[in-house]
RNA sequence: CGGGAUGUGGCUCAAUUUGGUAGAGCACUUGGUUUGGGACCAAGUGGUUGCAGGUUCAAAUCCUGUCAUCCCGACCA
């Protein structure tokens, strides 16, 4: 393992976020441009991220399938609005070995289309709905800007897509599912998302409504993390997913979609990490605990042996570093990492009747009796840390969330520390792009809750909702 | 897609200005000594200088093109 130097995160954040990937070996770029390498470091935080969720869905009555990675340019041009979303960044596959193809396919962006395509023949019925669909796959989108797991032409992700006999039950499962994303975010990742409704600009294509999830970074820009489409009738119409009804009449199912990325592990490095490498909350890592022999020591290794067994019998996924690195190295490799919690144990500790445990987060050392009841101290620990970070990320959300009332405020507030501003809006396009021209604000989301004066923050007319603006990654 | 920067063993960089045998540190391998914050000694391995052309007796170095990465904008998960 390299021993990397990590260019400090108030020097240079954007050189700081991939020198973390790289240092902490979660991906590595490779001979395509905008596809990454993933990394075991990093494929086992999204193994963690899909058993996790995975299990959510399934227990809300999903099932997983697997559609075609092609998708041929008919059934992608039925819907307009989607063609035009998605048509600036699609890659297409123009040849069968070496003859060129009658039709082109592209490589899917998203999925709508062919889950909407096989819903068409496989429902008759109101008594076949709904049909909870998800899918784990790999998607593609031609961006011309690319960086590790924030935005690369290759992602992994998982794409739910529901038909339902009501639009209530539709509705109903849009929100349900942001739901379980605002609990992923804030009890599994430990990043205090806001939850919200896009604007008509910012909507999905082809969608009717968008809720999401934004998170915000440490350096105050925003990243939208997960996304849940309501689409009414629109693909049902365009697909021509039809049934019959209760009452013998032919009607178009409502339609949901909802999706997360490997983008989140963006996010877990650009909420909670730091200059000395990968910071994770307990409940995502995919090793929680790592324990450090000191010295050769019989009586220490057989130590760590059996802390280290405890700790698995009990579903605390932890390993003993045997390298024959010193020490130093194992301590700094253990932070460049990530791993919530390290165990050191030396003779010096057996002398004492003692162990050594240190925390990611915030480098405290915490000494503890060799005969405490080891799994209990530590997933208290760990439940500890997993709060702790919970808390620092929340304060400095609030911190660096701002209400602004005028356009004045507004630039203000860019011009010392960009956040998520809160400002109410007259629902016009107009102003929504008049605020783009402060530093490429963008609205994140509209707030169920009270306006700040009534007034637009832009026009000054009378406001229909409270948005959050904030820059986008 | 515009503006800027960079590309030399796995990593960080030197040699480019003024063309003349590709070099250092780290990492890696082997042996030994070590072990409480990135250990030490010794001996080794590894590079047709991003790629493709061109100029030249001679190219890492000059010219043209291209690709990639990073930063700043426009577009997006």
């Amino acid at each position: 393992m390299a021993n990397m130097k990590i260019t400090p995160r108030d020097v240079d954040f954007a050189k700081w976020y991939t020198d973390v990937v790289m240092a902490a070996h979660l991906a590595s770029y490779t001979e395509v441009k905008g596809c990454i390498a993933i990394e075991p470091n990093g494929y086992a935080i999204w193994e963690e991220m899909q058993k996790i969720l995975d299990q959510k869905f399934k227990e809300l009555g999903h099932v997983n399938v697997q559609m075609p990675l092609l998708i041929p340019e008919n059934l992608l041009k039925k819907e307009a609005d989607l063609v035009e979303g998605f048509a600036p960044e699609v890659a297409w596959v123009t040849m069968g070995g070496n003859k060129n193809l009658e039709e082109r396919f592209c490589i899917r962006p998203t999925s709508e289309t062919m889950f909407s395509d096989y819903f068409k023949n496989h429902i008759t019925s109101y008594k076949d709905l709904p049909l909870l669909y998800n899918q784990w796959c790999n998607v593609m989108r031609w961006e011309k800007e690319t960086r590790p797991f924030l935005r690369s032409r290759e992602f992994l992700w998982q794409e739910g897509h529901t038909i339902h006999e009501t639009k209530e039950e539709a509705e109903e499962e849009t929100k349900r599912m942001m739901d379980v994303y605002k609990w992923f975010h804030h009890d599994i990742l430990a990043i205090p998302s806001i939850t919200g409704r896009k604007t008509e600009k910012e909507k999905f294509a082809g969608a009717d409504y968008t809720l999401t999830n934004e998170a915000l970074m440490y350096n105050g820009v925003s990243l939208q993390a997960s996304t849940s489409h309501f689409f009414g009738q629109r693909f049902s119409k365009a697909y021509d997913i039809k049934y019959t009804t209760r009452d013998n009449k032919q009607d178009y199912v409502y339609q949901t979609s909802w999706g997360t990325t490997t983008r989140m592990i963006g996010a877990l490095i650009m909420v909670h990490s730091d200059d000395k490498g990968l910071v994770l909350p307990p409940n995502i890592a995919p090793r929680k605990v790592v324990i450090i022999p000191i010295g050769k020591d019989e009586e220490v290794l057989s130590w760590c042996e059996k802390i280290n067994q405890e700790l698995n019998e009990n579903n605390i996924k932890s390993f003993i570093d045997q390298t024959d690195k010193s020490p130093g190295f194992k301590f700094a490799e253990a932070e460049v990492l990530g791993i919530p919690l390290r165990i050191e144990i030396g003779k010096r500790d057996l002398d004492n009747n003692q162990i050594t445990f240190t925390r990611r987060d915030t480098s405290e050392k915490i000494i503890k009796k060799l005969e405490i009841d080891i799994k209990k101290e530590v997933s208290e620990l760990l439940n500890t840390i997993q709060q702790d970070m919970y808390n620092r990320a929340l304060k400095r959300r609030d911190e660096l969330t701002f209400e602004a009332k005028t356009i004045e405020d507004v630039k203000k507030i860019m011009n010392t520390q960009p956040g998520f501003i809160k400002a109410d809006w007259c629902g016009n396009p107009e102003c929504e792009l008049k605020m783009k021209e402060i530093n490429g604000l963008k609205s994140r989301c509209i707030l169920e809750d009270k306006m700040l004066t009534g007034k637009c923050v832009v026009c000054g007319r009378e406001a229909k909702e409270l948005v959050v603006w904030g820059i986008q990654y």
